[in-house]
DNA sequence: CGCCTGCTTGATGGACTTCAACATGTGTGG
DNA sequence: CCACACATGTTGAAGTCCATCAAGCAGGCG
């Protein structure tokens, strides 16, 4: 009844659905307890979501926060002209949300096929309040966007449009494929115009740097969206990052 | 002896430096018990730094953590080639220092004169360790400088020149006047070289620009640093929120 | 096949940078 | 007190990078 509950029996407590959960190493969820974990999947929902899907609109409000399980969220801002900045990428198992916020200042949309599972505000708010080990987990989260987000204003503010698409793939390169010390692979999440959005571009320009960047045989492209780097170096040094 | 301390009592054990602070209002001091402002005034120097001195380097250790008491502090990050961009201006009561991170990935330097209260940086870990509401407080200063750098890489990303520079007197102004609803003056806290690195321009252009809204009377300026707004909300317009 | 969407490539123009000169203010020393 | 240097900011002219406008290409699908 109170919380002091035997840890191996806590264990069993774990729900299924939990078990072979990504979102368990790494996630928020690592820092929960079984007993928590039953709690919160009591709640919780497992949603599939199509590329191009908006998860929250920018000035919605928002009933639930989720973890990315698969796939990649683009965080993005639109002026009311239109113009369009996206702010930050997230990738399983991210936590997405904005904890102490009634409305979203931005748009969630899955850039590619996506899985999450959504939980209800109020139940991982009281969970935060109760569980100061989940609040430095996200605490945690935030310092990690903060730092993405300064490294990437460098970019925006002070970068070539060769050097912010480069930055780009490498962004992309190691993320991806976080122990590629050396050569490496991957599909882009993110079409070109979306990649213009990122950099603060248009679509032409990103295609005619990407087209200049394979010439210096920097990377390899097939099929326009899969990206081989035979030197992650070349690539770093052509981001401007020495 | 144990943590049970009256809170009467407790009140009484607060430090002198402290009552006077401005950072028990609003700063991290503020959900601190006066036994640990106690403690942590042990450890605790103010110091003075005039503009342009550096308080921390761009991948330098940081051995202490501090809150801003007075004045602006500006935080950087630079190319190897020398290209900078300012990626976030914090004001008093902030807390300066990133948590967590052995050493730094900016530059922190003063903008104007400005006083700090500087701790070492074990004496606050254990401090956030032991205490929730300490940590929620930084959460939730380090959400807000997110926000903020997310606005902010919309502007570096997608605005005009004029846009920017209308974007940051907006800015500067609300964050100086907070209470400012209509008619606002203020002194710039950044030279012109300091704001083309906070907008991504050149000294150039900013100086054209703060022209150009001068002409179109949407602010008044006097000796190159003082600043009248008449009507702030068509300086929000410049800026390119509706 | 025709139409769509996503991407590339080319030609032109414009916004911002670069280079340069000039203005203003401030402190220093004769 | 003036002469001078130096830092900060403004203004002008020329150049460059990227946006805009426009056309064409390749793949997917009814």
């Amino acid at each position: 009844m109170d919380d002091k509950v035997d840890i191996a029996n806590d264990e069993n407590v774990m729900p299924h659905v939990c078990r072979a959960c990504e979102a368990r190493h790494g996630g928020i969820c690592s820092v929960l307890s079984g007993s928590q974990l039953a709690a919160l999947s009591k709640h919780s929902t497992r949603k599939t979501i199509n590329a191009g899907t908006e998860v929250v609109g920018q000035g919605e409000s928002v009933g639930s926060y989720s973890n990315i399980l698969r796939g990649v969220v683009k965080l993005s801002k639109m002026m009311a002209d239109g113009r369009q900045q996206i702010v930050g990428l997230q990738f399983a198992p991210d936590f997405l949300g904005r904890p102490f916020s009634p409305e979203s200042s931005l748009t969630a949309e899955a850039a590619t096929g996506t899985e999450i599972c959504a939980f209800p505000r109020a139940v991982i708010e009281r969970m935060i309040a109760d569980t100061p080990g989940l609040e430095h987990r996200l605490y945690d989260q935030s310092l990690k966007e903060l730092d993405e987000a300064r490294d990437w204003m460098l970019t925006l503010g002070r970068k070539t449009a060769r050097e912010k698409v480069a930055s780009f793939l490498y962004m992309i390169a190691t993320h991806i494929d976080p122990l590629a010390d050396d050569g490496s692979a991957f599909d882009l999440p993110l079409s070109r115009a979306d990649i213009a959005d990122f950099l603060g571009l248009t679509i032409e320009t990103v295609s005619r740097q990407m087209t200049k960047l394979r010439n210096d045989k920097i990377i390899h492209v097939e099929n326009n969206r899969h990206v081989t780097v035979p030197d992650i170096e070349r690539l770093n040094e052509a981001a401007g990052n020495d």
